[in-house]
DNA sequence: GTCTATAGCGCGATAGAC
DNA sequence: GTCTATCGCGCTATAGAC
């Protein structure tokens, strides 16, 4: 990948992320890079190409862990508690600051509906682990839309931590995150 | 407050969480509402105006309860829990999906400095809130930058899962999260 | 691979009738 | 209080020179 091509998306995550889709400019992903606007087109076919591009290095590889965790045998707890910590080291590992792809607006636009059954696809697969887990008598008794939600809502907190610059470790920030979660779904073990 | 203005209001909300503030135009608010495009500039001066109104009702009380939570005496944690559950508890049962407010974009824009300011403040309360909590023993370490960011993204879920429509009740979603916050950050009480 | 120039469209907001 | 008509602007994307 050359290294325009990869400045672009860069920029392009931190300018979706602050401003939303719709209202980042590809003049201003261009200045950002330092070409012109119309350069953008030589890479990629469109705007919706290069937010195409950053949900395909945010959710492809997130998918393949989540349903790895789910299919994989042990109890529930550990199994997830690993899926979030390795999703987490991710987002604080990645060259690429990927709260774009996710705090932004566009997975609900028109062109985007297969991102958006990605997206619901992973939903499904932490629920269901959820799921097993207050099955397992491992976790507390919580509604697993309510408790997926919030892991998604903490995922997003750190693509947020990452774009910003977080004085911690990748290591350490993705150990408070997964730690942080499965403390808040675990029976008090007494 | 009039039915039109009102009905504006929870529209706006609806489509500024779905697709952003600028990826939504004021004819989508409108078509929502069922009137013309150039009705809506009879109650409120500018797009703009409909966002700040908004950002008026989720955030001032919110800052008026966590300032009176940091002030108050007692223990950090109960502290925390107490507001945490106030603050969901208003989500889950206003009149007006207020997701639309926070999940967007618009913060960041020119002309919203003023309420970028408040999430600051918000910010650094509910990190202060943390911070005390571990001096005193009853949380985990945890960098309080990351804990607040994760509360943030917790909150965030709550509007999100209203407005989508949840089926528990609101009392019910608001317990399940502010005990999932504190389970979260508490020392394993033995 | 990057530029200048520009086409074509949708946007927020205003004017003025009713 | 709501309408029709419209202005001026900024947007994405393309054409074609270098």
């Amino acid at each position: 990948m050359s290294e325009t091509r990869e400045s672009i998306l860069r920029q392009a995550s931190i300018l979706f992320w602050r401003h939303g889709y719709r209202g980042t400019s590809t003049r201003q992903i261009a200045a950002s890079v330092g070409v012109t606007q119309p350069a953008l087109f030589h890479f990629f076919k469109s705007k919706q190409a290069i937010a195409e591009n950053l949900l395909a290095v945010s959710l492809d590889e997130t998918l393949v862990k989540a349903r790895a965790a789910l299919a994989a045998p042990g109890s529930p707890a550990e199994r997830l508690h690993a899926y979030v910590y390795d999703d987490l080291l991710a987002i604080h590992s990645g060259a690429i600051p990927l709260a774009g792809a996710h705090a932004s607006d566009f997975v609900h636009e028109p062109g985007f509906e297969a991102w958006a059954a990605k997206l619901g696809e992973l939903a499904d697969i932490l629920q269901a682990l959820v799921a097993e887990g207050i099955a397992a008598g491992e976790f507390v008794a919580i509604d697993p839309v309510v408790a997926e939600a919030m892991i998604a809502g903490i995922t997003i907190s750190h693509m947020n931590l990452n774009t910003l610059g977080l004085a911690t470790s990748p290591e350490e920030a993705a150990r408070q995150g997964a730690d942080f979660i499965l403390r808040g779904l675990r029976v008090a073990t007494s």
